[in-house]
DNA sequence: TCATGTATGCTGTCATACAATATGCGAATG
DNA sequence: CATTCGCATATTGTATGACAGCATACATGA
């Protein structure tokens, strides 16, 4: 063993790193729905820190856009209309299919084994029908690709777009054919990039996206809900 | 007059924000350079607010990738490498790209008219040759393009790009030659949003911005600094 | 019924306090 | 004289309590 692996790196984790991934993980679960209006001192109890953790936390997600103030002050879960849904999605699938492409000319071996690895687990999770966890899966293949494109700046960009759709990828996935569809489309994206093919993985990303979109474009049009 | 003008809209400034914004511009005019500590209580006698007002600007600075923490919890200025300010004007091509397209289409003479106005305003700053006031112009054109793009979300989205290279932008600007470069490729973008011009726009837009991140780069090659 | 006053709730801000940790300085030691 | 140890200091993370300013809801009175 190395002196180098007595290193403690993991952070003591903040309290209000902590509170900022449960409330990310609240909204991204439907549990806080968009509108959705937060009080802090509710916060503070629920999550059994002090107000100034709350706050530090809320300022973070206020910055990427998760959630809003409204005219009086209140902050509330940021509604995302189906113009933002479809501009997210297509910002999304430009700069996705940008990573993939430099994913694939970076051609490191690492990076599309572990690729082929997610594709496997999900494939595993899509025949148990779990549909957050699949949530989850998916997030996770998504933020690999963008990583794998080599850049920081498209990494956290595209994540951050990620991050405000969270909530709809679950209703997304919740449509009966989309799970098979979807499987298909990862599929074709991972057999492009083990391929090596920058264009063929850009156009499966594209398609992908574009049919994600129009997944959930069209649960915006069905207003849904038999309560 | 009416009733509406009576209205009173403008929040009474919360101090949080305005802080926010004295940070902002710090890190923009290069008072406080990459790498610069920033020491919590130094900020509140400067800024002359609370520790906690503080606090929550810092976290929104952090969410924006303006500063960043190290490993002994010391907040710094984030650093933007080469290949950080490379990777940022290439995503800014694909989306400044994207948006000026859609600012084509929508055909929104307001917002063209708007335009041209700036570019008058931005040839006089020119000629007086007034740095600061230049790159502040330069990026107010940015933002109107991006928002004349009718997508909150690529608006949103391209100018958090356009924040995290306020400071190079200054040094791109003092390179002798590229004031007048950058006067006529901006001219170039104006005439062909007039000329209701998408492709050409598009163009004149990506080689901008190309032009512009090769003057950058050039900076980080040569070290500069005869001080 | 309507208008006014009052109680209540929530946010924004500040001041303090304290633990944990990092830093720097000086003293003790070989 | 060089090293090491230990202590004072600096800084951040977190919690608490306080209070003003608004907004809302409620009650009261004409």
């Amino acid at each position: 063993m190395d002196v180098k692996d007595l290193r403690i790196d993991a952070n003591p984790t903040l309290v209000r790193e902590h509170a900022l991934a449960k409330l990310r993980a609240a909204i991204a679960s439907g549990l806080y729905p968009p509108g959705k209006r937060l009080v802090e001192r509710e916060l503070c109890e629920a999550l059994g820190v002090s107000r100034t953790s709350v706050r530090e936390a809320l300022r973070q997600l206020q910055a990427e856009g998760l959630i809003e103030a409204g005219p009086r002050r209140n902050i509330s879960v940021a509604h995302v209309s189906a113009q933002d849904a479809r501009d997210i999605y297509d910002l999304r699938a430009l700069i996705e299919t940008d990573a993939v492409r430099r994913l694939v000319e970076n051609d490191d071996c690492e990076v599309i084994k572990s690729l082929q690895g997610m594709a496997k687990t999900i494939r595993k999770i899509v025949r148990k029908g779990d549909i957050p966890a699949l949530a989850e899966q998916a997030a996770a293949l998504y933020e690999t690709i963008l990583e794998g494109s080599g850049s920081r700046i498209i990494a956290e960009t595209g994540k951050q777009l990620l991050k405000r759709v969270s909530y709809l990828r679950l209703a997304s996935m919740s449509a009966p054919q989309r799970l098979d569809d979807g499987m298909a489309e990862w599929d074709a994206i991972i057999d492009a990039i083990v391929a090596r093919d920058a264009k063929a993985a850009m156009s499966a990303v594209r398609s992908h996206i574009v049919n994600s979109r129009d997944t959930i474009l069209a649960t915006f049009e069905a207003p849904t809900k038999a309560e």
